[in-house]
DNA sequence: CGTGGATATCTCGACGTCAAGACAGGTAAG
DNA sequence: CTTACCTGTCTTGACGTCGAGATATCCACG
């Protein structure tokens, strides 16, 4: 919103609050597309957590396959959140989780096939609701965007401690 | 990541993913920014939940002082939660409760002098970084970005259930 | 007035996450 | 070999949040 840019102005005028007017946008905007997704998510009955581990496994390709190792690091959770999250998987039928004969510490997930439907079922009806909510946006408006954002994005991938 | 978006095309070649050019990178702005505001608060002994409270009442003005009921709607928890931030924060000397005069049943939340010191001083860090991050874009992008962030925010604010 | 429903805050139990550590297996240097 | 360190996964305990419910007060209507 402008009236909390505006309150922040009334509050301190000596500060140059511009950068809110940005910066603060971006968050709302990814918390209203947080809940949107939930949303989506939830007409296949699925939490978000369940679609970023499942949709981790899709995009690797055949066979649906990572380690716990991996997929926490794509997931930016803790081991012990993920092997929580595997267990509730597995039990759901939806990844199944067998001993890496390469490695004897390690583990593999793969994706059943009733796991893989349900993400790419779910994984269309999300491309359409986001189609949906850049209907305001022109192509152009859409490629200025995109690339505006991504150089906001450079500082954070060339050093990963910023 | 471009990279994403590429692995996602592979695999799903019959959907056009590019709605995720855009919002998958809202999406990761905004998680690099809320990192790098916690790295902000850190320097100041302060984490996000209590930037988020003590922020609310620093901008309702003179006398800094809302209702638990005001600071839960404004920052988006559940009044159990509510209770616990604020038993921290007083127990850390920068909020008060106080009855409300008007109304027995209610709270009144009062920001000490200690707590507004501490929360002058993180928003002008805050304000500060924020701005570093918009280094690399110009007066006019930065407008151009805020704009058509605008324009993506106004289903969500016409719509509160979007 | 008095009564029923709405409102404000707090309490309680359950749950997901994290951080730290346990443990088994890998790996490289002497 | 063997020793010392590294890596991958799982376990454990603590903590913050949520959702539901408890309690007290307010308020509009009869």
């Amino acid at each position: 919103m402008d009236r909390l840019v505006e309150a922040w102005r009334a509050e301190r005028p000596d500060l140059d609050v511009e950068p809110l007017h940005v910066l603060s946008r971006v968050s709302r905007l990814a918390r209203h597309l947080d809940r949107a997704r939930r949303a989506v998510f939830a007409t296949h009955g699925m939490e978000s957590w369940e679609f970023d581990v499942l949709t981790a496994l899709r995009r690797a390709g055949p066979p649906y396959e990572l380690s716990p190792g991996r997929l926490l690091r794509a997931t930016l959770v803790t081991s012990g959140t993920m092997t929580n999250r595997i267990d509730r998987l597995e039990s759901a039928g939806l990844v199944r989780r067998s001993p890496d004969p390469q490695d004897k510490r390690g583990v593999l997930v793969r994706l059943t096939d009733a796991g893989r439907t349900r993400v790419d079922a779910a994984f269309a009806d999300l491309v359409d609701r986001e189609r949906e909510l850049l209907g305001s946006l022109s192509p152009d408006d859409r490629r200025t965007l995109a690339s505006l954002l991504r150089s906001l994005l450079v500082p954070f991938d060339t050093d990963p401690a910023a």
